[in-house]
DNA sequence: ATGTCTCAGGGACTGAGA
């Protein structure tokens, strides 16, 4: 079973890409993040055309998640205040699926901006509801992966430039110490657990020609459980969408299972 | 490099967000 998560930056404006994606990966299933659309608007049945089902939480403009599958995705939830009190959060940025036996989440961390700012306050309370809801999650579930844009970069190794980026967004110690919150749980980063000493990364800065000099960070994961992660084979991050035209400024990151 | 890309509003370009 192959599971994907992929920050595709507007799903209207990467139909194409998208499209590639699937039919040279055949993916069991893929998590998406920044589709910037609402449902009435996501190409449902371009993708029911390609063998994949679709569960969806957009909204207009920004943000976005969904779930695509092989098989009919079941138990869908949308948000995280069915899990998470006094947590009502209006952008779209969680929603899960139970697929072959596995409660898939695809999740869109918020930027956060600039640190000490609004949006990085709500970024960090937002993490802290994130856990909660994850919580909740691996006590009712044994096979769990949570794919995402976590937009943090949780250690040196995955910074092109950790002098340059020390104590900016992506980078601080207040998001590290909340991804590494998320880990305790008892969570998998699943590329670093199999890769502990390479440097790789998934997101690059359209700007400045970053992904050229290959100037990027690691921010995208796939977060399993101990169970789930004892049957992944391999994980790597597919530079391929990021190489071609009109890219997503984040890289898929892949999975494969032995479920 | 203040560097690029996407979206909405409005009907060309600007601002927000990343």
């Amino acid at each position: 079973m192959k599971i994907a998560t992929w920050n595709v930056n507007s799903i209207r404006a990467r139909e194409a890409q998208l499209t590639s994606f699937l039919e040279k990966h055949n993916p069991d299933v893929v998590c998406l993040q920044e589709i910037k659309c609402e449902e009435s608007s996501f190409p449902r049945q371009i993708l029911l055309d390609l063998g994949y089902h679709s569960a969806v939480s957009g909204q207009k403009t920004y943000n976005g998640v969904a779930i695509l599958s092989r098989e009919k995705p079941e138990e869908v939830t949308i948000g995280m205040n069915k899990d998470v009190e006094n947590f009502d959060d209006p952008q779209a940025r969680v929603i899960a699926a139970t697929i072959s036996g596995i409660r898939v989440v695809s999740a869109y961390v918020p930027n956060g901006q600039e640190p000490g700012c609004e949006k990085f306050n709500y970024k960090l309370s937002w993490l802290k509801a994130f856990r909660e809801y994850l919580k909740q999650c691996l006590r009712k579930n044994d096979l769990v992966v949570a794919g995402g844009d976590y937009n943090i970069a949780p250690e040196d190794i995955d910074v092109h430039d950790p002098k340059k980026w020390q104590n900016k967004i992506l980078c601080t110690a207040e998001e590290r110490l909340q991804f590494a919150s998320l880990l305790e749980l008892g969570l998998v980063d699943t590329y670093r657990e199999l890769y502990p000493d390479n440097q790789q990364f998934s997101w690059w800065d359209y700007r400045a020609g970053n992904f050229q000099k290959n100037a990027g960070l690691r921010i995208d994961f796939l977060l399993a459980t101990p169970e789930l992660f004892s049957l992944c084979d391999d994980c790597s991050i597919s530079m391929t969408e990021r190489s071609g035209e009109k890219p997503s400024d984040h890289a898929p990151v892949i999975a494969e299972f032995a479920v």
